[in-house]
Parts: C-alpha cells; sequence; structure tokens
DNA sequence: CCACTCACTAATGTCAACAATTTCGTCGTC
DNA sequence: GACGACGAAATTGTTGACATTAGTGAGTGG
C-alpha cells in the first residue's frame, strides 16, 4: 500500500491524537509511532508535519515532535471564531436547506434528546458533533468548513471535558433545538443568532472551567 | 545556516510565490528551486509540504508541487470569511486601542490619501494591506490573525488584479476612512459594520471583475 | 499521413545510512 | 550527600543514492 499511506499515516495518527491516546506535550517518537503505524520514518516524518501545519503538533528544533497543548485561553480564542463561522453557515444553512434535510436534523435533535433523557454522555456528544457536520455539509461553504475543521480539532480536548460536565446537556440540548427550529423553519438570521448564542454560552462554560481548575 | 534554514526557505519561496515570480498551475521543480535557494532537496521538500498545507501550492502524486490556482469563485468564499474574521478585529481594535496607535492609523489614512491624490496604485495597494495589518496587531487576536494571514495569502492574486481595477482606490479609501473614524473614535458596532461595508463592497468588485473576465 | 509502441529522459517518491544533537546515567570531586 | 563534568545511548536532522513513475520523441506498421 506504498499508494496513499502518507494519507492514511496522517489519518491514523490524527485519529490517535483526538482519542486522547497521546496526551499534550507528550513526545512523539518517531521510531515507536512507525512501529505502530506499521511504516518508515520518511512517511511519518510528513505525516507529523502535515499536523503540526494544523496546530496539533508541534517541532522543537532537535527534540522531535510532540502534541501541541491548546490553553483553555487559546480555546476561548478558537470558540470566538467558531462564533462566527458556524453563525454564518447557519445562516447559510437555512437558505439552502432541503426536505431531507430537515428530515436529517430532526432526527439528530430527536437522538440528542433520548440520549440526554438516558445520561449517555458520550452519545450526546457523538450527536453534537454530528448535527453540527450536518449543518457544515448543508451549507457548502467549502472555505469556512476546511477552517472550522481544524479549529474543532484542536478544541476537541476540551470540547471533551466540557461533555462530562453533569448539567452540560441539560443547558445545550434547547440551544440545538432552537438552531435547528431556525434552519427548518428557513430563517437565516435567527439560525445565526441562535447559534451565536449556543456557542456564547460554550465560552461561558469554559470560563466556568477555568475559574474551577485553576485554584487547585 | 543549517539552523533555521528550513523557515528561511519557506519564507522566500512563499515571498516569490506571492510576488508572483511563479503563477498558478506553473510546476515547482524541485532541483530548479534548489538551486535558486541553495537548499537541498530535503529541506525544500519541508517547505513545498508547508505551504502545501498553507493551500499556496498543492501536490499531486507523482507529479510534484504546483502553484495552487485560487478560482475568483473560491476567492470570494474566502473574502466572506475575511469579512466576518476582520469584522471582529476592527471591532475588537476600536475597544483597545492606545493613543499612540490612533496617531499611526491616521497617518496610515494620510499616506492613503496622498498616494490616491498621486495615483500611485501600488503604494495605495501596499498601504491597504498596511492598514489591515494594524488592525489586526491592535485586535492582538492570534487564532483570527493566524487564519487571516492564510486566506490573504491565497487571494492575493486577485488582490492584485483589483488593485489596479481603475477607480478603485476612490471606492475603497473612504471606506479606509470610515473604519478608521469609528476605531478612533472607539466605537466597536460601527467598526465592525464599517469593515463589513469594505469588504462587501470587494466581494462586488470580485464579482465585476468576474462577469468582466469571462465573455472574452 | 496517422496512430501506436517502446524505449529514453527527467522528475519525483522512498529508503537506508550518516551526522549532529539531546538526554540520561555514571563517576568523581568537593 | 550533592553537584557538576563526562560519556554512552537514544533520537532527531540531513544527505545521497535508488526505485518508480509521468512525460517525450523517435520509429514502425497500418
Amino acid at each position: 500500500m506504498p499508494e496513499d499511506s502518507k494519507l492514511a499515516v496522517t489519518e491514523a495518527l490524527r485519529a490517535a491524537i483526538l482519542a486522547g491516546e497521546y496526551v499534550p506535550n507528550q513526545r512523539l517518537v518517531e521510531v515507536d509511532l512507525c512501529e505502530r503505524f506499521g511504516t518508515s520514518r520518511f512517511i511519518l516524518r510528513t505525516a507529523l508535519q502535515d499536523l503540526a501545519a494544523q496546530g496539533l503538533v508541534e517541532f522543537q528544533h532537535n527534540r522531535g515532535a510532540r502534541v501541541r497543548e491548546v490553553s483553555l485561553a487559546e480555546a476561548i480564542e478558537i470558540t470566538e471564531v467558531r462564533i462566527l463561522l458556524e453563525g454564518m453557515l447557519a445562516a447559510r444553512a437555512a437558505e439552502r436547506v432541503t426536505k431531507s434535510d430537515i428530515a436529517m436534523l430532526r432526527g439528530l435533535v430527536r437522538e440528542m434528546r433520548a440520549a440526554m433523557a438516558k445520561s449517555e454522555l458520550l452519545t450526546y456528544s457523538d450527536l453534537n458533533a454530528r448535527l453540527h457536520a450536518a449543518i457544515r455539509d448543508i451549507a457548502a461553504h467549502e472555505t469556512a468548513s476546511r477552517l472550522l475543521r481544524q479549529l474543532r480539532d484542536q478544541t476537541v480536548r476540551h470540547q471533551f471535558s466540557l461533555a462530562l460536565v453533569p448539567g452540560r446537556p441539560a443547558v445545550s440540548l434547547p440551544q440545538h433545538e432552537a438552531i435547528v427550529a431556525a434552519i427548518t423553519g428557513r430563517e437565516p438570521a435567527e439560525a445565526q443568532r441562535a447559534m451565536h448564542t449556543h456557542l456564547q454560552s460554550v465560552i461561558e462554560a469554559f470560563r466556568a472551567l477555568t475559574v474551577a481548575t485553576m485554584p487547585r
């Protein structure tokens, strides 16, 4: 498989980092990764460089690659940008949404309600990601989608710790319902506003985490 | 200088592409570039990969690297994102602007007026870039600035052809004046609105270019 | 005269070995 | 016992060579 092995390795490594198998600041020793993914140092190095360009890992000269640590402050900055991009995408989605899209969005919301009722936090978190992805796809804005993926990858760790906050779904579910209602109702301005409200509450949750975890 | 030669080569190559020394779809033959920049294929390859990650060049398997062609449609998408990011930065700049910032901004506007009066299009275009950079610096939003740099690099060619449109400065100068007035007046909402108006007019200029150049 | 094949060239993708640097453990000294 | 110099192991950065593949042009057959 020397065909597109580089891409495969890149994606596998990205998945491993996003899954938390390598934690921030952990050194990524090339030979170990080569063994794990069954590839050569050359291929692995290109993969590392790609991920470095996307801000997932960082290089230190003569000290190799580490998983990049994204501070909470930076996560807030990133979410501020997400507010803008996802707000626009929500508005566009409201303009372009089709009948089948509407059915899919409502299905997702239904599943989210069920997951919350059963307190399945991980399921809820996954559905959350799928809902945002669905809105991206409907909006069909290549540039914004590409940037959002980068930003989301960088904050996935914080996103995760947020998902485990006990009362979190109870706060975010009605917000998601409002977003979907506006999109399915084809109200762009309202969809954008609802998305702003939602992500603004994510920022506030981050801020709460900051004060909650700092005093330790 | 094997120290940070990779970064130096990357920047040199980036500058060359942005300067138009290599045109879209032109093949970037590694050996030639090595000779030009006095470096090895290995270093040059990492530089190419970096620029590929930033969307300036693209790789085709077994066919090496080419300067990536950014269509006018994509340039419009990119500008749509710039509207959001630069709008936020303008608002933030209005909140954080200092006395010395104000003097600098007004100085830039003064120079732009002079350049327009003398019809020095290239000077005006350069001042335009410096004004936007100044606003970025004042806003101090690392994430947004990083993304904007990528986006701007990708559209520099279109930006350039726009700068050469005869009546263009006459349209954009008052818009720039309005932006600076709002920032120096510490009016965030107004600064954001003025920036939106400005970049929206850039999009419309792009659209005009589309119909102007297509029928040939 | 055209189309097709085939070798030849040029350029890229990959590798394995080498050099340089950091890291870590050991030893000696104070 | 602690601290610092020294040296070996581990790890990364780089090089040059090799394999593979697209591009090209001559030559041949129809």
